[in-house]
RNA sequence: CGGGGCGUAGCGCAGCCUGGUAGCGCGCCUGCCUUGGGCGCAGGAGGCCCCCGGUUCGAAUCCGGGCGCCCCGACCA
């Protein structure tokens, strides 16, 4: 229940956060520390957040798979950047059954290894590949500073895997998952996101390059909201996955890994939420539509409910998930505040004078207040829900996106990218070298988010040492 | 691992300094009344005061030790 206001974003935006996502109901506490449960509410947007990319990865030719929680500690240290950047942050189970294990196991922080392992003895020959894998599962990577959905010790996602023939025909799978990701983002998350390439410092441990979608927050940060990665023959080589081609002669494949985490969650309350609380997409929000009904006398009740029901099943009927709130003891002023904290889209207030009306008033929640109200019809009320719905959605993704271009800075000189990261992106020329790089993060807390794909305006020269330089970047703040 | 905060009713906290009946607000339950922007009244239930040890006639309170969680940095999706 929601009984104190929260803080407001400009206040506090961390505090924000973390009190919304408690009083929103998405997730609480676990009993050890860093770790999250996810409830009802929290787990039904994530179930619409993997059928819209679920039928993606369907669609482009992937099956769904289940690999064991439990690595054989040997599979991490079989390729030598995994290792480096996995072990501190790997947990290990060494006791089973009352007994100290011959071999201690991990558990999975990812399944590239395991997977590999798998792939060496399935693959063989050339008309064994493409091989096109995802599963979703949980993963553990031992986190010193945890944050719900941004961060936990345990995190449910989604981890595709894939093996190829050719290296080109692995890069395209690299880009086309980073497009996957990219398009649920706009289109369904209403987040607009910075595809690019990440630096060597930031890539994943064991891959050749590392492509990720970057959303600015509402506080001017950077998420990395999905990740996709080119490995080359790396793991391939570390577990002996071959196959022989057409020639009879034996080659190492080509593998790809991506990832999108609940960390996405994170992204829909901080690039969409306000100071009422959450604003869900419609295309992702667990209801679309509450129906708050209003009465007084027992006869205004009975009325009103039923007309309200009927509204129900028609709104189900035209596959709008709506929720009907017929909690007693209630006011509705108390419901309008408790739905707005939990960011339903659209909000349809039924009493005793609409229903003479036979009219219904209708509140955007990303229009807060009474001047965001209308009073609509019931006669085609499914249509104009559906009409509003899409409307919603298209003005949160520009909303955001309008958001981040005001906040991004075309920085030219190393004092402008700093000014500009103290509130939001700056995008500026880099050398690609690693010393810059470092610097710029030593000096500012700034990290190189990614080289986005799309550039424009020829090369220029570094912001930070002022050679030159092929291509600009996104330096920011970051989660 | 460094810095800070906290552990007392489901939640938020007071009480601790100065030891002596465990409290307040919200929530919860029952009834009445209300309901168009976080209603009101009355009654009620609910406690290993984080754990272990010490001091004391007596410990939520004092002393020693431990554990846990949250926040801020370094590491990371």
């Amino acid at each position: 229940m929601a009984e104190e206001k929260l803080p407001t974003r400009s206040q506090d935006f961390s505090e924000w956060y973390n009190q919304l996502v408690l009083k929103a109901q998405l997730a609480d506490y676990a009993p050890v520390r860093g770790c999250m449960i996810v409830r009802p509410y929290g787990w039904a947007l994530w179930e619409n957040i993997q059928q819209a990319l679920d039928r993606r990865f369907k669609a482009t030719g992937h099956q769904n798979v289940a690999f064991p929680l439990l690595i054989p500690r040997s599979f991490i240290d079989k390729e030598q950047h995994h290792v480096e950047g996995f072990s501190p942050e790997l947990a290990v189970v060494t006791v089973g059954g009352g007994e100290e294990l011959a071999e201690p196991l991990v558990i999975r922080p990812t399944s590239e290894t395991i997977i590999g392992h798998m792939w060496s003895k399935w693959i063989q020959s050339y008309r064994d590949l493409p091989v096109l894998m995802n599963q979703w599962n949980s993963v553990v990577r031992w986190e010193l500073r945890t944050k719900l959905f941004l961060r936990t010790l345990e995190f449910y996602w989604q981890e595709g895997h894939t093996a190829h023939a050719t290296r080109e025909e692995a890069e395209a799978e690299t880009r086309q998952m980073l497009d996957i990701y990219t398009d649920f983002a706009v289109n369904d998350a209403a987040i607009p996101v910075i595809p690019g390439k990440k630096s060597d410092a930031e890539k994943f441990a064991g891959a050749d390059v590392t492509y990720s979608i970057e959303a600015m927050m509402g506080d001017g940060k950077a998420l990395q909201s999905g990740t996709s990665h080119f490995l080359g023959q790396n793991f391939a080589q570390a577990f002996e996955v071959r196959y022989l081609d057409q020639k009879g002669e034996l080659q190492h494949c080509w593998t790809t890994s991506w990832g999108l985490s609940t960390r996405v969650i994170g992204a829909i309350i901080m690039v969409h939420g306000d100071d009422q609380g959450l604003v869900l997409p419609p295309k992702l929000a667990p209801y679309q539509v509450v129906i708050v009904p209003i009465y007084k006398a027992d006869e205004e009740k009975s009325l009103v409910l039923d007309t309200a029901r009927k509204l129900k099943a028609e709104l189900a009927k035209a596959n709008i998930r709506v929720t009907l709130d017929e909690r007693e003891g209630s006011s509705p002023g108390w419901k309008f505040n408790d739905w707005e904290m939990r960011g339903v889209p659209l909000r349809i207030e039924l009493g005793p004078k609409d229903v003479a009306k036979q009219a219904a008033v209708l509140a955007r929640r990303d229009r807060p207040g009474r001047e965001g109200k209308i009073s609509a019809s019931l006669a085609d009320l499914p249509v104009t829900v559906e009409r509003l719905l899409a409307e919603i959605q298209q003005a949160l993704h520009d909303k955001a996106l309008a958001f981040r271009k005001a906040n991004t800075h075309d920085a030219k000189m190393y004092d402008e990218l700093k000014t500009a990261v103290e509130t939001g992106f700056a995008f500026s020329y880099w050398c690609g070298s690693a010393e810059c790089e470092a610097k710029i993060k030593e000096e500012t807390r700034a990290t190189m988010r990614c080289i986005p794909l799309e550039q424009s305006g020829g090369p220029g020269v570094c912001v930070y040492c002022g050679k030159p330089a092929a291509e600009r970047a996104i330096f920011a703040r970051a989660y």
